[in-house]
RNA sequence: UGCCCGAUAGUGUAAUGGUAGCACCCCGGUUUUUGGUACCGUUAGUCUAGGUUCGAGUCCUAGUCGGGUAACCA
């Protein structure tokens, strides 16, 4: 028990049962557990905390973690999908080796239930309307009524149920419904409907079923199919639990345990599917993997790694409160990851002109830097250093505050792998704008160091006006600037409440190095942020997706009235 | 309005009935050729009222607040 370095190791709720379950020597000691996608959209970020839950707590259990497509509805559902969540799932780093399943798999297995649930008098068909149902249903407060189909014979059942197979009705002229208790508090047992009628193509059935079965009716069935032992799923199954549990002690089969856990809500972050949806129907975003979009995609494309992804979920922890994470956590490991891996580049994203007075005209050098100083073995590359250069707007500054640790008129500052350099003139358009500094460089500074042990308080990056190559940048922020994301007041429509300025294009000036880069590949522009080269890009014409910011010290002075 | 679930620093999350801890954010400092990273530090918490107990964040009762829930969706 005392184990020496014993950390204080902290286990979740869920995971504190699977190990009672352990130790009790429950399921044998075995842990399965799954992960089942409806294939009707794109997996998001909330997905992912479920996909880290199941698969990771299969893998610490020496167990399996399914992954079973909840293919139920016909209308919804596509194939396209079902593509996309095996990517996402993948790129999450998760493997379901030979364990790929489809509750559709199970449509044989779940008639023959639903026979055995008839001839058990626990089942019978319904020809109320949908609005009929609803009715008889009653409400929170108001007693439900028995259907008057409920107590046709077992015989009438079978033979009605078996007709509804063979396509002798239309669409919602019919249903299978569980024979339960119409004054349940619990809405679900209110004789739950375990088969709709409906005449449609589905993607893997095809045409042979005109019947098709519901979520609870499904999926504790194919839980128990699969000798799953934990059936983790999000709180809003709570008042399912009873359903699920009176269908599989009904039926005489293995009982997994559903367990419910808060889903993910993280700040600034949509994870409504339906909004969602409007959001890329809407053409608000170019596309589901649009760099802003809170999809698996969008996050892949946009740049976040995989393990940061991960490390987030990880720590966003496991219980029944339903709270709102800061979406600064997400970021906090994205920059971790992209820290220790990406390599450093400089780019100028606001370029202002910069004529070293005293450099050659017609001559350039080249300065060497490192790829990135976490990491000693990703080397050293050059980059070419002239006359002209480009810096940076915000790191010049007229009658800059002391605070102010880069370039003003009459100071020093450092280019960052480079020299000293100090502002002389300031040139102006006839607007008064800015457009180019006239400078001075020290030569003798070429280690970043002067031999008269002068100081400067600031380093910049630069890139030689000459050698630099243009690159698109897309600067992006959330799309919605509420934290609660796409609520809005009373009366206003959600899409009011987007952030209008989400995506600012910039047409930056980049180190030559990064002709060439890799699409997906991950750079820290320095002082900037961390950035990675888009779909977009091709050979002749550089794209980079913003990921994160660097985090900034530097509060910028206050604006004078 | 019924039923179910929940409530610990600003946020998220720990604590066999026995010293309320950790992380993020914020703020401050040290180091630094990135106002980054790393390191150090400051601020700040058990929803309320009763009860059980030597002792309650934890157990009980009531209340308050928050979430879910009435599809032939999942």
């Amino acid at each position: 028990m005392n184990t020496p370095e014993s950390e204080p190791e902290h286990v979740d709720f869920i995971r504190k049962i699977i190990n009672d379950d352990i130790s009790s020597g429950k399921n044998d000691g075995k842990v399965v557990t799954r992960f089942p996608p409806e294939p009707n959209g794109y997996l998001h970020i909330g997905h992912a905390k479920s996909i880290c839950l199941n698969f990771g707590i299969a893998a610490e259990n020496n167990g399996v973690c399914h992954l079973r497509f909840d293919d139920t509805n016909p209308e919804k559902e596509d194939t396209e999908y079902v593509e996309s969540i095996m990517d996402d799932v993948r790129w999450l780093g998760f493997d379901w080796g030979s364990n790929l399943f489809y509750a559709s798999d199970y449509f044989e297995q779940l008639y023959d239930w639903a026979v055995q649930l008839i001839k058990a008098g626990k089942a019978y068909v319904c020809d109320l309307t949908f609005d009929e149902v609803r009715e008889y249903r009653g409400g929170w407060n108001k007693e439900g009524k028995d259907s008057p189909y409920r107590d046709r014979s077992v015989e009438e059942n079978l033979d009605l149920f078996a007709r509804m197979r063979a396509g002798e009705f239309k669409d919602g002229e019919k249903s299978l419904r569980a024979k339960i208790d119409m004054n349940s508090s619990n809405m679900n047992l209110r004789d739950p409907a375990m088969y709709r009628i409906r005449h449609q193509h589905h993607h893997r059935t095809g045409d042979t079923w005109c019947i098709y079965p519901n979520y609870d009716w499904a999926h504790g069935q194919s839980d128990s199919l699969e000798g799953i032992t934990h059936s983790i799923c999000t709180l809003e199954f709570e008042d399912h639990r009873p359903l699920y549990d009176w269908y599989v002690e009904s039926l005489g089969i293995h009982h997994p345990q559903q367990i419910e856990f808060a889903r993910l809500n993280v700040t600034h972050t949509l994870t409504s599917k339906r909004k969602l949806l409007q959001l890329v129907e809407g053409g608000h975003v170019s596309g589901w993997d649009d760099p802003r979009m809170p999809t698996i995609s969008g996050l892949r494309r946009r740049g976040y790694p995989a393990d940061a992804v991960r490390d987030f979920c990880a720590h966003t922890g496991v219980t029944k409160f339903n709270g709102m994470t800061e979406l600064a956590l997400l970021e906090l490991y994205v920059r971790g990851s992209l820290n220790k891996t990406a390599s450093r580049a400089m780019a100028i994203l606001d370029p202002l002109k910069v004529v070293i007075e005293n450099y050659p005209d017609d001559e350039s050098e080249m300065r060497q830097a490192h790829n990135n100083p976490e990491d000693e073995n990703a080397g050293i590359r050059e980059m070419p250093f002239g006359r002209e250069l480009y810096i940076e707007r915000a790191d010049f500054m007229e009658d800059a505050p002391k605070k102010f640790f880069r370039l003003t008129v009459g100071r020093e500052v450092r280019l960052k792998n480079a020299f000293f350099l100090k502002c002389n003139e300031v040139i102006k358009d006839d607007a008064g704008e800015i457009i180019e500094l006239r400078c001075t460089y020290d030569p003798e500074t070429s280690g970043g160091k002067a031999p008269d042990g002068r100081k400067v308080k600031g380093t910049i990056h630069w890139v030689s006006a000459k050698h630099a190559v243009d690159a698109e940048v897309r600067m992006y922020d959330v799309l919605f600037p509420e934290e609660k994301a796409g609520s809005a007041p009373e009366g206003v429509d959600w899409l009011e409440t987007l952030n209008p300025s989400s995506l600012i294009v910039k047409n930056a000036k980049v180190e030559p190095s990064l002709v060439g880069a890799e699409v997906g590949s991950s750079y820290q522009f320095e002082r900037t942020g961390y950035f990675c080269v888009d779909k977009d890009s091709s050979v002749d014409s550089l794209v980079f997706n913003q990921t994160v910011g660097l985090k900034s010290g530097y509060k910028p002075p206050e604006k004078k009235a």
